[in-house]
Parts: C-alpha cells; structure tokens; sequence
DNA sequence: TATGAATGAGATTTCATTCAT
DNA sequence: AATGAATGAAATCTCATTCAT
C-alpha cells in the first residue's frame, strides 16, 4: 500500500471511529458531521471523500461491528474442539454473542435491533473487499460433517440470530421481562427447542 | 363531549394520523413538524397544544398502532370457542399479528423495531386512553384454566412477540431468507418449540 | 391591510430593494443570501418565507422594474396629448426608454437584455397577482383608433422592444459601435422603417 | 505538432466539450469544475494548466462558438456568385445565422444573448487561434463594389446581428410571441427595412 | 505535465420554538 | 384555543484552489 493509500485508511478509519463514538454517546440524531470531523481532525469536505452522508457512514459502521461480533464468535468456535455438534455449536455462538453484548452495552445499543440477516446481505463493510468475511459461507460449514440434518441451515441460522438479538436487547438494557442473567436459562432453552424443531 | 372539545379531538386525530403517514414513508428523522402541520392542516402552534416535540407523537403512536394490533387479536380470540390449548391460543394470535402484518406493510415497517415489550410498560402508563386495556391482565388470562402448566407466562409471551416480529419484519419487507409464506411452517413449529420448551 | 399583512409587505419590499442594491453592485453570483438578510436587517429564515432563492427573486426584480420602464413610458405618454400616430407614440415610447437607460445605468445593467421577457413571459412580481399590470392589454390599446393598420402589432411591438433594448445595452455600456448620442439618429431611422414596414 | 503537443491539445479539448455540453445543459452557475473535469476524464489540477477558471472557459467558449458561426456564413456566401447586392448578401447571412440557430437549440441557448457586437473584439483580441478570421474585414468586404452607398455599414451590420439575435431567441426557445416559422417574415421584413433607411 | 486528496470558508437550507394577535 | 410570521442557530453540503507526489 502505498503512503498516500495508507493516509487515506487513516483518515477513513479515524472518521469511522470518531463517529462511533459520538453515534453511541450521543445518539446519531445528534450527532452532526462537523462533530464527526472537528474530533477526527479532518477538514469537513474531507468527510465528503469518504461517505456520502452521515446515515452512510451509520450503516457502514452497523455492518462492521456486527460482522466483527460473529466473526469474532466464528474465531472462538473454531479453537473449540470440544463442541461437535450443530446444537451445540449454535449454543456456544449464541452465548459468545449475548455475553459480548451484556459486556458491552455501548455495542448492543449502536447495533441494537440491527444485528439481523439484512446485514449479511449487500453490505460491504470497508472499501476494500479483502477484509470482508462470508458470513453464509461460514454459517453453512457448521453444518458439515454432521450426524444430524437439518430442514434449512440458512433458516434455522436466521431464527436464532433474530431471536437472540432482540429478547438480549431488551433484557440487557431494560431488564423486561427480566434481567439477562435470569432471562438466560429461558432463551438457551428455546433454542435448543427451534433447533430440534427443524432436525429431519 | 362539548362541541369544542369534540373539535380539540378532531385536531388531535388530524395531527396523529398525518404523522403516522409522513413516518411511514418519509421516516421519523425526515418527517419535521412543519411537514405534519401543513398536511394536517393545522398551525404550527397548535402541535405544541397537544404535543411535546416529534419524539413524543411518534411515541404515543408506536403505543398507540401496537396496542391496537394486540386488542385485534384478542377479541378475535376470543371469539373462537374452539380453541381450548394454550399452545393453540399462542398460535392463533401469533398468525392473527402474522396476518396482519403482512396485509399492512406501512403497519410493519412502522411499529416493526419498536413492538416489544417495552411497549406495554408505556402503554399501560401513558393511559389517559379511556379505551386502554392492560394487556398483562389479557395475556394472563390466557393461562388461565390450562391443563398444561408454564414457568413463566410472562416471559414466554415476551419471547414469543419478539420471535414474530423480528422473524416476520425481515420476511415479508425483504423476503430474507424467505417470503412470508415459505418462513410460516418454520416460524410456526419454532413458537411451538419454544412453548413446549417452558411446559412443566 | 391589516397591521400584520402591512409588516409582510414590508419586509417582503426590504427584500427586494436589498436584493436589487446588491445584484447591481456585486452582481448575482456574488451575492448571498446572507447578504441580502443581513442588510434588509431580516433573518435567514424569513427569506425563505417570501422567496424561493435567489433565482427567484432575481426574476421577479426584472419583471418588476421592466414593468415599472413601461408604466412609466405608458403614463408620460397618455400626458401627451400632441402625440396621435402610432408611429409617433412607439417612437416616443422608445426614446423615453433610451433616455431612461442611457440615466441608469445600473437599471440597464440589471434588466440588460431581458426588458422584453420580463414583459412578455408572465413572471408574477407581487405575491398579489392583482396588482401586476397586463402590458399586452396596455400596448394594443396603442393601435386603437388608428388611421393605420398594422399586420401583426404585438410582433411590432416586440420586434421594436427587441431592437431597443439590445443596441441601447452594447451602445451606452460599452460605446459599441457608437455611443448613444451618435447613435441614436441609426436607431430612430430603423424603428421608423420597421413600423412602416408592418403597415397594410 | 509533436504526440505531446496532440496530447495537450487533446485534453485542452475534451475540457472545452465538456464544459460547452455542461454549460449548455445546465447552466453556467450550476457548472462547477469538478463536474467538468470528471465527465472530461482529466485530473482537477490539469484544468487549471489550460483555463484560469470557469468563468475564462466560458468565454473562450462564446467567443469560439461565435466566430464559428459568422465564419460558415462567409463561407457560404463566397460560394453564392449569383447574390450580389449589400442587401441581398445581408439577408442571406441572416438567414443563414438564423437557420442554424433554430436547428441547434443548444447553440442558440449557449451564444443567445452573448452573440453581438462586443464579441467581435474579443475574438480578434484573444486570437491565438491560428484559425482567427478579422470579422470586421469580412464585412467590410461586403460592402465593396456595391452600387448603393450606406451611411454607416459597421453600425448597419451592427443593427442588424443584434436584431437578428435577440428577437429568435425569444422566439426559438419561447415562441415568444411567435414561433420562428411565423416571425420569420417579419424579421426579413424588418431587416430589408433596417437596410434601406441606410441607404444614402 | 499531470494527478487527485485535502482543505475550509462560506453558501444554502431547515426547523423547532416563540409570541403577538 | 388557535394562529402563523418571524426567528436564528445549526446542519448540510459545495467547490475553487492548493500542493505533495
């Protein structure tokens, strides 16, 4: 990469990081783009070079930090080689997410109700595609090798995630209908309920 | 009511159902006060009688359309004498809101994100509504007279609201992973899953 | 009017006048409208209240003050009573309109080249429709009671308008070919000869 | 001219026909650089090596455009032996100008009211086109050998571009107040007459 | 010559809120 | 209770110009 490249990723990544943390502290209503530039030390055209406006740079920014979560979660699996299973595989991706989000109420509330399909979809998150990850891809290759099979991996990912970001979400951050500790034996109860629920 | 108090209701509905349409399409961020004045046909002082800001009459409408959504399905519910089982109950409102939902588009999109059970602690505060009903109580009733006993009604209710609208949102307004009617059989056998799940 | 209706067209006239005194000092391009606020002692807001930009009022000043040269030019020739031919009233009118440019030079910058649209396109100038003055109806009435007949007269009109305004501009602004003085006796000469050429 | 020296002129050019298409379609004001160079495929600095600002290629642009067409008329005319009176070649050349702007509605709108005498001396000023033709020479010409004497041919061919310009711009891109086809007999009318009372 | 990232002043425009009527 | 003109702070966005490469 050469040295202009490199400037131009730093300033792209300083504005990406100044607005997270204006977005999560005061909320992106009002959070203006002359914030965003005045604490990223960019002149305010400058932010014009790199997103379009400041839902863009929101959306950008939803998409990477969800990614970063599964990613995340995929890493973790992955020097685990004591879950074998799909079920069991599923409840420890489930609890890697709903434990980072506990810890991280700034993160659960940027992404929030977010943190669904839709991401998975269109989203390039950087610029440059070769940071970016294959979200299907790696969902589909939990399901190899196993003894079980299930109606459609695709479907019973989707379920899971959409039922574990939003119950997570209102019980983290309002404690409705219950804290996230209490709330937790129901959700990981259920499921193991929707996962049994689609083996064939 | 008084003649004028009549008009002061006639306003009030003006403002509330010119609102809802600017949010539905324009979006809460894009819709200003001005927008809904205009349409309403009302002066701009006069949203300040009856409203705080633009938060506030989007609050009291999210309260509003999702309260409506619930007092729908439960007088159809009760209707039907035929449905003894709590589990057959569940299910029945779950595709009664299904059903709704996607029939009314601009109904989803809008109260999509936000039906939850946060709502029902509002709902039941705000209630200067003389037609408010406490959905707790409804929803408890429900249980009532099972043969089946549950852990905790409370919170399988809450699961299973927030299952179907964020399962049913990413169907029916982007066909992801699938349309409404290819998900249903999945969405169904999971919320049975997950009520079999808390049965004692 | 009442008193508020009274201090609308006041600010509406502070506007324009601001407006007129800056587009022909600094030009339209260099003019903001901040500018234009900031010396009518008016707020940005209000502005936006009385025009659409500054395009907008740009080309309600020309239609405005090309309205005002021909109710001028129409008044001081209904005074003259001395004046009977068709030919002899255009050709006072057109010498009023030299003269008058020949004065103002700021006024022939301003309206330049655009005396005739601002009188033929039907550029509303007040908010009030009622008060704009039809120069059609005005001009025809010239060719009432006339001896002779005229093939097209709102062409002459035009056609003499045209002349007028486009030889007067490059004459008195810049001297080319001549200056006004030398050329005028041209100018006199050719509108005579266009209006006889209409005759029947 | 070396392949360097094509390559300049190359992009010297491109920048020319953007900037015409652009201004043309847009407008001057709402033209900026940037849209210029990115639709010409050149770098922004590169812009600033050939033109001082928009203003300057604006006016490189009228004047270009306006030598073109008054160079096709004589052109044209030389070609015609059998048209040999001053007033025969004066229309001709009226006509000719008038035809191609009725065709070219873009020309028209670009050259409209910049098409008059005070470009004539910018042309010959500027000349470093190696193309330049001395425009006042050319008309000199036409009055060569002619039998009638005209009091003053540079004020007569003067009279008679202004005429010419301003009233078909009104009227090809208003039909103000008739379209060109219907005013057309009244131009050439007008035109004979204008020269006539020039005749000594 | 040519490039294009970066700048930042400044222009346009919006809009919640007030307040005299 | 109702109005709507006026405000002006603040947000968005543009763009000519520079300069290091």
């Amino acid at each position: 990469m050469s040295r202009i490249e490199q400037k131009k990723q730093h300033k792209r990544t300083a504005l990406l990081n100044t607005a997270f943390e204006l977005f999560t502290s005061k909320g992106l209503n009002r959070t203006s783009i002359s914030d965003i530039v005045e604490r990223a030390g960019v002149a305010k055209g400058t932010f014009y070079l790199y997103f379009k406006d400041k839902y863009d740079i929101h959306n950008r920014l939803i998409a990477g930090k969800a990614a970063a979560v599964f990613r995340g979660a995929a890493d973790e699996l992955e020097k685990r080689e004591d879950i074998q299973s799909v079920e069991d595989k599923l409840i420890f991706i489930s609890d890697y997410v709903i434990d980072l989000l506990d810890k991280d109420h700034t993160l659960l509330t940027f992404i929030s109700k977010n943190l669904s399909w839709g991401i998975f979809k269109n989203v390039l998150i950087s610029s440059r595609e070769e940071t970016d990850v294959d979200f299907r891809e790696v969902f589909r290759r939990l399901f190899e090798n196993s003894d079980t099979a299930y109606k459609n991996p695709e479907v019973l990912i989707f379920m899971i995630i959409e039922f574990v970001s939003s119950t997570t979400y209102s019980s983290v951050l309002y404690s409705e209908p219950l804290g996230i500790k209490e709330l937790r034996p129901y959700i990981d109860t259920s499921i193991r309920q929707i996962i049994r629920g689609q083996q064939l």
